[in-house]
DNA sequence: TTTAGGG
DNA sequence: CCCTAAA
């Protein structure tokens, strides 16, 4: 018994990875989540530096987190680097800035980045460009974004024949105390011209880029706040590959979250899986025009790298609302100009729903295509080269990445230029220790790097309705940096990644390199070894879910520095505390304890422990009556297997006798005791 | 809040 | 040490 239950503690204490426990962890996160109302912070430049450092690789100069003016958020790979400076200097709380812009910036519920669309097979645009249509929420909108838009697609053009299909996420703000007034006409619009695109989705094949970058696009988004984002739970790199029949055109199925929607009379089921439009909706909060106060300017960002099941149950929420919406689309549809509707045509398309699936992956097959056929394949940079003809393919179109999460917290003093550098810093961190792409079929991740896509089930005339692709990372902690110019918290912190997606080598990199490759920038946390001694906390389930050892376990987990000032950064353990108490530190009882806990229960008896905690514990603050009654309990327990399957600090065998005699007397007398009204409760003494 | 027990 | 049903 007491071997079983040290492993079940493990032999180091309760830092070992309760599965269950991390499960609820998790749990309680996604209530917490559930609870704040799904409010996430669509970083759309961040989403851009995601994009611009995956797709374009290296060699680009950054483009800042620009929170200060809503016409840059399109400005995928250009950096806006002089308004930031502009904007810096003032405080969150007393900035003055652009509101429709910068809810505008801070709009999307997921933050879904539809940046470069990388063709994989083929240089035609159907795809991409649905991407990029089907989001009116992007910032390509407005006209004097345009230049930038152009700037940056140029880049991405020139380079690899990649495509900018800029888009954004969907807005899920309600009842968010971070959420600013939504709703808008101009949402209104957008709404309609998604859903009229849907309707129009079989006309449409091609696009070209001005088309998508100038024309049609919605210009209610230029005048249209939106709602003010307080976290990021995922980003999508959209990548496409050209492989779509004309005239049925894939639809992709968006899997974001939906937002809870207190009038349904303008909504439109834009993500509506018939209809195939994946368009990311903005959303309205309060209703119609109202702004809600922002009360709370505390930001968290969080990059997620999604559950499966959370992708699922996304999907199926969606599909739930779109189902229930679908019939306010058509009415949408009907009334939105065709000049705007076509924008979104190509997205859309219910008969081309098969070809994709709910991952945002599109699957043709080889040769199917007729409409392609004019354009001659152009083979990616890379290793994304045509393959020769004849032979059976899987074509993917990628339409997003899920990237891991990052949560951050920056006090509403900080700056925005901090607040940028923190979210750019966070993602930084997480794609410049590199990436790895994982692959999920059916919801489980395909570890097996040897076989075939055939072997797994990932052949041309398969459906994919099921594959997905995730970004990982290497780097279990995100290093990120306390913005100079301010001090005071913030939390960033890259969790949960290996323990959603832990692959091996990452495991393993990580233990190998323990406090060297997350160091570095984080004056705020300490990578020293963890002593339970002096810090009442254990690192959390979920970061401990990987480790075997105590070793691993200190090397890898961060703990909070103690000197507040110093402490710019901490671990998301420490944020999660406050959603959900965190596992006390494993604090053995010493034989004086042991002692005078049996002195108690053999005056006071069992089933007093509160009396036996005042009594004998009154002071040790970390000693629950609970506790005692635990100890109690693993003392009689240890009192009656042999001494060599103790553990631990041994316990004198005399105090053991005492617990056992102690614990046999008062199983007995306890029933008596109710009769007595407990006359003789000292017998023992 | 405490107890009592299972985890 | 955690979690909780019960009291």
């Amino acid at each position: 018994m007491v071997l079983e239950k040290r492993l079940e503690y493990g032999f180091n204490g309760y830092q070992v990875p309760p599965t269950p426990r991390a499960a609820r962890s998790v749990r309680r996160r996604c209530l917490f989540k559930s609870k704040a109302g799904n409010r996430q912070l669509c970083a759309f430049d961040l989403l851009a530096t995601v994009a611009d450092k995956i797709l374009l690789d290296t060699g680009r100069s950054p483009p800042s987190v620009d929170t200060s003016s809503g016409r840059e958020q399109q400005a995928i790979v250009v950096s806006s680097v002089e308004k930031e400076e502009k904007n810096e200097a003032e405080p969150f709380e007393e900035k003055s800035f652009d509101r429709d812009c910068y809810e505008r910036n801070f709009l999307f519920t997921e933050l879904v980045s539809e940046a470069p669309n990388l063709k994989i097979c083929s240089n035609e645009l159907t795809c991409a460009q649905n991407d990029a249509i089907s989001r009116p929420t992007s910032g390509i909108t407005t006209s004097d974004c345009s230049e930038k838009v152009g700037s940056a697609e140029q880049l991405v053009d020139d380079d690899c024949k990649l495509r900018l299909g800029i888009s954004s996420p969907s807005v899920d703000v309600v009842s968010s105390d971070c959420g600013l007034s939504a709703k808008s006409e101009s949402e209104d619009e957008s709404r309609k011209q998604i859903n009229n695109a849907s309707a129009n989705n079989k006309n449409l094949t091609k696009r070209n880029r001005n088309d998508m970058h100038s024309s049609g696009r919605p210009e209610a988004w230029d005048r249209k706040p939106s709602a003010f984002i307080s976290s990021i739970d995922s980003v999508k790199f959209p990548f496409c590959s050209k492989h779509t029949p004309s005239g049925a055109l894939p639809v992709i199925r968006d899997y974001k979250k939906l937002a809870t929607r207190d009038d349904d009379e303008n909504y439109s089921a834009l993500n509506d899986p018939s209809t195939g439009n994946k368009a990311c909706r903005p959303s309205r909060v309060g209703d119609h025009g109202t702004k809600k106060t922002l009360p709370s300017k505390r930001f968290k960002v969080t990059l997620d790298l999604k559950d499966d099941e959370h992708y699922n149950a996304d999907i199926e929420r969606c599909n739930y609302l779109n189902r229930k919406n679908n019939f306010k689309c058509e009415r949408s549809m009907r009334d939105y100009p065709f000049k705007k509707r076509k924008f979104y045509d190509c997205g859309s398309g219910s008969n081309c729903d098969e070809g994709i699936d709910s991952n945002g992956i599109c699957v043709v097959e080889n040769g199917t295509n007729e409409g392609e056929r004019d354009s001659p394949p152009t083979p990616p940079r890379g290793e994304h080269a045509s393959f020769p003809s004849g032979n059976p393919h899987v074509k993917l179109k990628i339409k997003s990445f899920r990237v891991p999460e990052l949560f951050i917290e920056i006090p509403e003093t900080a700056t925005v230029g901090c607040l940028k550098r923190t979210v750019m810093k966070a993602v930084n961190a997480v794609l410049g220790g590199g990436i790895c792409v994982g692959v999920l079929l059916q919801g489980k991740k395909i570890r097996d790097d040897n076989k075939t896509l055939l072997q797994t089930g990932i052949s041309h005339d398969n459906k994919m309705d099921t594959l997905g692709f995730t970004l990982e990372p290497r780097v279990t902690e995100a290093p990120i940096q306390l913005c100079p110019e301010d001090r005071s918290r913030q939390l960033v912190h890259n969790s949960q990644l290996r323990a959603r997606y832990p692959p091996p080598s990452i495991t393993h990199d990580a233990v190998q390199q323990g406090n060297g490759d997350t160091t570095p920038d984080l004056p705020g946390i300490n990578f020293k070894n963890f002593k339970e001694s002096d810090y009442d906390s254990a690192p959390s389930p979920s970061d401990m879910s990987l480790q075997k050892t105590a070793t691993e376990t200190e090397a890898l987990v961060p703990i909070p520095a103690t000197k507040p000032d110093a402490l710019a950064v901490v671990p998301l353990r420490t944020l999660k505390r406050s959603e959900s108490a965190q596992r006390r530190i494993r604090r053995p009882f010493t034989v004086a304890e042991v002692e005078a806990l049996v002195q108690a229960v053999e005056k006071l008896g069992t089933g007093r422990w509160r009396d036996v905690k005042l009594r004998a514990f009154e002071n040790a603050k970390h000693r629950t009556y609970v506790d005692l009654k635990d100890k109690w309990k693993t003392l009689v327990h240890t009192a009656r297997i042999a001494p060599q399957q103790r553990r631990g600090e041994p316990v004198p065998q005399e105090l053991l006798d005492r617990v056992l005699t102690a614990h046999a007397y008062w199983s007995q007398q306890q029933p008596r005791q109710h009769l007595k009204s407990q006359p003789d409760t000292c017998l023992l003494l």
